[in-house]
DNA sequence: CCGGATGTTCACCT
DNA sequence: GAGGTGAACATCCG
């Protein structure tokens, strides 16, 4: 589940871990992490659970003795005690298969936390560096989102910035179009062009953009989600959408208000 | 069959 | 050194 929107929603749901004591893990797939089965089993057995965290679209679930840190890459998707985390995940499968299970932490009440992902692109990490992480986007404050901005040199197209996980952590492609779409900037626009109000603007609808997605279920439930496909209109304006590339990602935007 | 996909990383250019 | 590009990861889906 890629973007901070998904793992705030697995934050959530694991508030129901607190207090819980671990069993067993079981790196079913040793491909997820840099850490030996053995290793990591090792220092989870016995751990208790505390209140989870979150850092951008790292997933922080501290115990007594580590910290368990969980990213999910693009189609990974976390179950605990059989409830899924999110019912939708656009571009991953809805299906449940077995040899999906990447990961499994059982308790010893009988619970367990599962990470399920086709594609295996999801990593879990044992006490994880956060501040390689820049700060979250959801809590960023204007004065944070400046220096976030701010750049030598020419600057840097507007939404590779705000993909860029070490400056701001949390926004992902669906995200920054959708922000970008609502202030009305053009994605491609240089850092070091926008104008004072500009910043603010986008700013403000960072915030506001992940609370409505947040309230609605996901990153895929913004405004400008229908209209990402060829051919695509803006919702805003009805006028054709432009589909670049822009930070190495597919970008979906509108020429005609997006300046 | 082919291309693309809510992500990250790394090699290789400019 | 900073940025950009493309590939790789592995698999599903339209």
């Amino acid at each position: 589940m890629p973007e901070l929107v998904e793992v705030e929603l697995s934050r959530r749901l694991c508030i129901a871990l607190d207090g819980r004591r671990v069993q067993n893990a079981r790196l079913v797939d040793p491909h997820a992490s840099a850490r030996e089965p053995a290793e990591l089993a090792h220092a989870l057995r016995g751990a208790t659970f505390a209140s989870p965290r979150r850092r951008g679209k790292l997933l922080l679930l501290d115990t007594d003795q580590h910290t368990l840190g969980l990213h999910f890459g693009m189609t990974g998707r976390l179950v605990l005690d059989d409830e899924w985390a999110i019912e939708r995940l656009v571009y991953s499968s809805q299906r449940r298969v077995d040899h999906w299970i990447r990961l499994i932490v059982e308790l010893f009440d009988g619970g367990r936390l599962e990470i399920h992902d086709p594609r295996r692109l999801a990593r879990v990490f044992l006490d994880p560096d956060e501040d390689a992480l820049g700060p979250d986007a959801a809590t960023l404050t204007l004065k944070q989102f400046r220096s976030v901005l701010a750049g030598r040199g020419r600057g840097v197209a507007v939404k590779a910035r705000l993909l860029d996980q070490a400056r701001v952590a949390g926004v992902g492609n669906l995200i920054a179009d959708e922000v970008l779409w609502r202030a009305g900037i053009a994605p491609g626009r240089l850092t070091t062009s926008l104008s004072d109000d500009e910043v603010r603007g986008l700013h403000r609808q960072l915030r506001a953009t992940i609370g409505i997605l947040l309230r609605h279920g996901g990153s895929h439930t913004g405004r400008l989600m229908g209209s990402r496909l060829p051919g695509g209109l803006c919702p805003f304006d009805d006028h054709p959408l432009s589909v670049s590339v822009v930070g190495g990602r597919t970008t979906y935007w509108c020429p005609l208000h997006q300046r």
